[in-house]
DNA sequence: CTTGCTAATCACCGATCGGTGACAGATTGG
DNA sequence: CCAATCTGTCACCGATCGGTGATTAGCAAG
């Protein structure tokens, strides 16, 4: 820039950008919530540990000392994922008494769509996990389907499936389902011909859901 | 290894591997299957131009030349995926009469599920389309979806779907049910705590997933 | 054989990647 | 006050990436 030359020897006053803390648990915090920030907006494609370091301000050395590298910060990801989970979808039947598994997976099914729709970040590693079988993608998606798991079970309470349906794999096929529109609608705003833009359609999809749903369970 | 001095002078008399002929037609050819091969075999995160280059066996520079780039080259793979599906995906009904909509979109999940899980490149490819939304990867869905409208079209004849539901949101779920399934299988034998390695645990996401056709189409 | 044309290769560029060793500044315990 | 420890930064490594001239090697027509 202008007047760069070298022979002024001010010595930087007060540098406007306020001097970093040393604070260990402060900068372990940053490089996670960076992390978690970048796979969210930019994807798996460029994550790595020069991304996450640009993310977080630092350097990327202190990745290396405090999580081990990059698969340690991946495995930070996928515990803060368990709370996550839990944090964003609710737990109660929202003021409905959900009398027949058909209730119940009807519910599960709008809280679950909804849930995704909602979280960049979720729906990231699941792109993940049908694109790769890293160590690294392994491990969050075990995070995930456990938390997720864990949240069906709650839910589900002491109703059962209805005899003669193989609940798991059709309750299988519906979160693939979810899952799979979604991330289409993410990218794309369409999914195998269905347009998913505004609520409108995603009034329509959320029907069709529920009348699949039901046309199981009943 | 043994005997691997420097001394020996021989002038590698014949080089074993036979030389590459000059033909420009079986080059371009060559880079094309190495670039479906290993978008197939690899995916698509390491799907670079060196890579493809490597794989053809020729120099990079080719590449630019035959295809104007990897622009050019995806573009190509997606000319070829029209065939691909009509030669992969049976047009006819397997000597079945199709009295019902409900007939036809249960052969029709069955063919596009079997097809899918034939089909490596079509994974890759589907898996890509919800990763990224890069001009590359827009080419190839478009390509792909064409087809398979085209395929869907030709099949439907003159069955139209039952009055009251939304056969398009319904179909799209149903499609994104399968195609999430296959993925998830592909890198992980399972999807949503089902397992998906065997022929029996096929059987079973086929029967749960004709049960879902049957209780929206009857 | 010579002359063009073209298929194919080579060499190199700057940028970025993951990863590491060395060093500087602050904090703390003795 | 000094020394050890901890936080943070910097410089550098080799490898690979996409991309681009310049060059070599084979073929065919004259």
């Amino acid at each position: 820039m202008a007047g760069a030359n070298a022979a002024v020897k001010i010595p930087v006053e007060m540098p406007v950008v306020e001097k970093r803390v040393r604070n260990r648990a402060a900068t372990q915090q940053a490089i996670l919530d960076a992390a978690k920030r970048l796979l969210a907006e930019e994807g798996f494609q460029n994550f790595g540990i020069n991304a996450v370091a640009r993310g977080a301000g630092c350097d990327k050395q202190l990745i290396y000392r405090y999580y081990g590298g990059l698969n340690g910060l991946v495995e930070a990801i996928g515990t803060d994922l368990g709370s996550w989970v839990n944090d964003r979808i609710p737990d109660d039947t929202g003021g409905m008494f959900l009398l027949t598994y058909g209730d119940l997976m009807e519910r599960l099914s709008m809280l679950f769509l909804d849930a995704l729709r909602a979280d960049p970040l979720m729906r990231r590693i699941v792109a993940w996990e049908v694109s790769e079988n890293s160590e690294q993608v392994r491990r969050l998606s075990e995070a995930r389907s456990k938390a997720l798991a864990g949240w069906i079970e709650r839910m589900r309470g002491s109703l059962v499936p209805p005899k003669g349906v193989d609940a798991q794999a059709v309750n299988a096929m519906i979160f693939a389902a979810i899952q799979h529109i979604v991330l289409a609608a993410a990218v794309s705003d369409q999914c195998a011909g269905l347009t998913l833009k505004n609520g409108k359609d995603w009034e329509k999809a959320a029907t069709a859901l529920k009348r699949i749903v039901r046309g199981v369970y009943g």
